[in-house]
DNA sequence: AACTATATGTTTACAGTGTCAACATTAAAG
DNA sequence: CTTTAATGTTGACACTGTAAACATATAGTT
């Protein structure tokens, strides 16, 4: 019994799209495909998303959403190094996990967040959280605590581009048939220790 | 005069992506677009790419070697910190003087470099020399070394990435309208000195 | 110099895309 | 119950990547 109307489409469409950036990344996401992968008509998309950024806006979206979930500690608790560092290592694996999103999230195909005011919500929300983490750590000044966050925030972000790029890496080093020297077995492997290094260091600047 | 055979179709073709990737981003490039551009018919590109891709790896190795003039540092003479800090400075100017290429250089549309030696070869030389810089500093293992490479590789690459959402750092910076706290005034103006605080650390580590 | 093979360029064609305009149907508001 | 707004469909347009068939110029061989 199919109803002219269909109630939920929105969402569906959502976590269709998210779905198939996971799968195959952005790139490979059509208006049409996820029309039809809902069973409407190719336009139907068009009454819940003024434009295909939009809706790449709202699948980014969904990655800060699940990004923060896997990220934010619990500031209104005393928040210790190892905390950061844990959370650190989550943000890695998130980085890893779902790189299509990833891609989508920090990538330039969504474009200006101000003109996605829930999506700069979402993304703000995880800034916002490391500040505050930073601020329960010492006795720094804003202008302190906010180049932490940046210092930190871009080292992650780094370690997960780079890291994706571990076949390119691994080729690029001409030791890589002679011995264990990858990145994945040097920092892969090590991810904890590497971070707690790179921490240590930023939360002493 | 016009003859039948242009003579030099394939540097002009990728001279004139490069262009319009630099100006406008890879994603606003077609086939069509530079044949156009370069007076020939639509599908004449073909005779000298057989993909899309193949025509993004082409710009991305341009790519490559200007990022190679920029930061390659002699290693013939004695290295410094000061040298690394430099190229440093250098690489992170590139990322953002070059973003659209930048993209291409660092994303995930080219694919496998593998498919491309000569893209392989480019992007290897960047980072061969960073070893060999490395190398020069000190005694380390070639396993410690490819570590520091990593590192420092993947702070400079994180860095751009977030400067570039500068806009949006700044957005999340809830002081923004307060003060002068922006990424852009923490980090870029005190570029030298943050990478000086980076790469000591690096070295030491 | 003549002939052939190869490289290079053109025309035509197809399936897929984002998006707009006009229309249809249903749900919500008065 | 009637009007309006929200939601869905059809059809169209200009654009894309790319394959096949064909045209022409260049290079290599005799």
């Amino acid at each position: 019994m199919k109803t002219y109307h269909h109630g939920n489409l929105k969402q569906e469409l959502i976590s269709c799209a998210c779905r198939l950036c996971e799968e195959h990344g952005y790139e490979s996401l059509s208006m049409r495909s996820i029309a039809k992968e809902s069973g409407v008509s190719q336009t139907a998309p068009y009454r819940h998303f003024d434009t295909k950024q939009s809706l790449y806006a709202s699948v980014a979206m969904e990655g800060f959403k699940k990004l923060s979930v896997a990220t934010n500690l619990d500031t209104s608790k005393k928040v210790t190094k190892k905390n950061l560092v844990e959370k650190g290592v989550n943000y890695i694996n998130f980085g890893l996990e779902h790189a299509n999103t990833y891609d989508l999230m920090f990538g330039t195909a969504v474009g200006d967040f101000s003109n996605y005011p829930d999506l700069l919500d979402c993304a703000n929300d995880t800034y916002e959280n490391m500040r505050l983490s930073f601020s329960k750590l010492s006795n720094d000044s804003e202008e302190v605590i906010a180049y932490k966050c940046i210092t930190l925030w871009s080292m992650l972000h780094g370690l997960v581009g780079i890291l994706r790029k571990v076949a390119v890496v691994d080729q690029l080093d001409p030791e890589q048939t002679k011995g264990p020297i990858t990145s994945a077995t040097i920092i892969g492997g090590n991810l904890d220790l590497h971070l707690d290094k790179v921490i240590t260091g930023i939360i002493q600047s």
